[in-house]
DNA sequence: TAGATTGTTAATCGATTAACAATC
DNA sequence: TAGATTGTTAATCGATTAACAATC
């Protein structure tokens, strides 16, 4: 038997609706239901249900959804249930901000360690952490069981990079260089580029 | 008559495929195919064909496409053909990082002013730039006829600054705070929570 | 010319929306 | 109970792919 694998579409918005649930209940907000989650999200409530449904029943007919149950159930669904150490390479701006960044607590992420090739760099600080040597990546992010990676060299380094976190057991890259990856199958690139968001919206605008 | 709008996801593509054209030329490369284009950035050749005929011929059949030309056209299209003044507000590490960013360089974006609401960060310098006052934010925003903005400040400030850039006349939100913004038709928001990337990978990462 | 590659059409595939019975 | 809202099905809508004539 075969079950029909979630369409990655429908997975990439279970953190958007995991975040804005996670807002409501700072707000002390107890439920919530698919029409108002839609009108804050921007999103039909028909795609809500539909999302969610993929995965379980978790609202009661004309109540809604337990918000802190539901996010509980996302967080769970997400595998962000716990933890993970994400290794960010590269400790220029970028990679020093996202290594200060406080964003990524209580969202299933930590930074456990940067690095840098620069010998001017590497053993200075940055945030709470020591920079350490891309020379020792590989052996650095296996023996450290790390998995997902923050990707902050320039363009022309992120490749070499790339496979080098590949070859350390990297499964998941964050990619902030503005350059399509190449990794093998069963390793994920996500893209961060500025720039490119910014050019879609230019497209809609005059003068 | 009615033409009928080009779709955003296609919209989407074409700064990807600028990127990747702006690369190969300055690899010295000047010629491409949709299929040697499509397999740098995993998208296939017909996609790519289908996207560009959207909005004229630009090929040539039996040859492919000429890069230089072809980058040109696509940022005719997408309004990249020119220099826009970009707003950043909030000088905290992103912000900072943002208004040091040279990746924005020749590709139709300049940082002009940064902004933060903290009395500690108004008047110091981040990057080329003196940080200016949040409480100037709509007078200064709208004498430079600024349009586009990169916000980053904390998410519980968020919603009250897009407010702000709205009223001061921006139609482009670039958002790094972490949360869904409402604006008002006409303008346009963007995200980038890095920590929403990383949810969509875990999803698919075991253990 | 022969080979390659475009631009486009039609077919397929997938995602979104509308509608409503079930039920809290 | 009456009102509200879910979960799900079927209908619609839109996006992607395959295929190929045109032509460089």
């Amino acid at each position: 038997m075969t079950t029909k694998p979630i369409p990655d579409i429908v997975v990439g918005r279970l953190p958007i609706y995991l975040r804005a649930l996670q807002r409501m209940a700072q707000e002390g907000r107890r439920v919530t239901s698919s029409q108002e989650l839609g009108e804050r999200l921007g999103i039909s409530a028909a795609q809500i249900r539909k999302d969610l449904s993929q995965f379980g029943e978790f609202g009661k007919q004309g109540t809604g959804y337990n918000i802190e149950f539901l996010a509980q159930q996302l967080q769970n669904i997400l595998n962000v249930d716990r933890v993970w150490d994400v290794a960010v390479v590269g400790a220029g701006d970028i990679g020093s901000a996202l290594a200060r960044y406080q964003g990524l607590n209580n969202r299933g992420f930590r930074v456990a360690m940067i690095f840098d090739s620069d010998p001017k760099k590497v053993g200075t600080k940055v945030g709470a952490f020591v920079v350490k040597d891309s020379a020792k990546l590989v052996p650095e992010v296996s023996k450290a069981g790390i998995v997902i990676a923050m990707l902050a060299v320039p363009a022309s380094a992120a490749q070499t990079v790339a496979d080098q976190l590949v070859e350390a057991g990297v499964k998941a890259i964050l990619n902030y260089a503005p350059i399509s990856l190449n990794v093998p199958q069963g390793v994920r690139v996500q893209y961060i580029d500025p720039v490119t968001h910014l050019q879609r919206m230019t497209y809609y605008l005059d003068r």
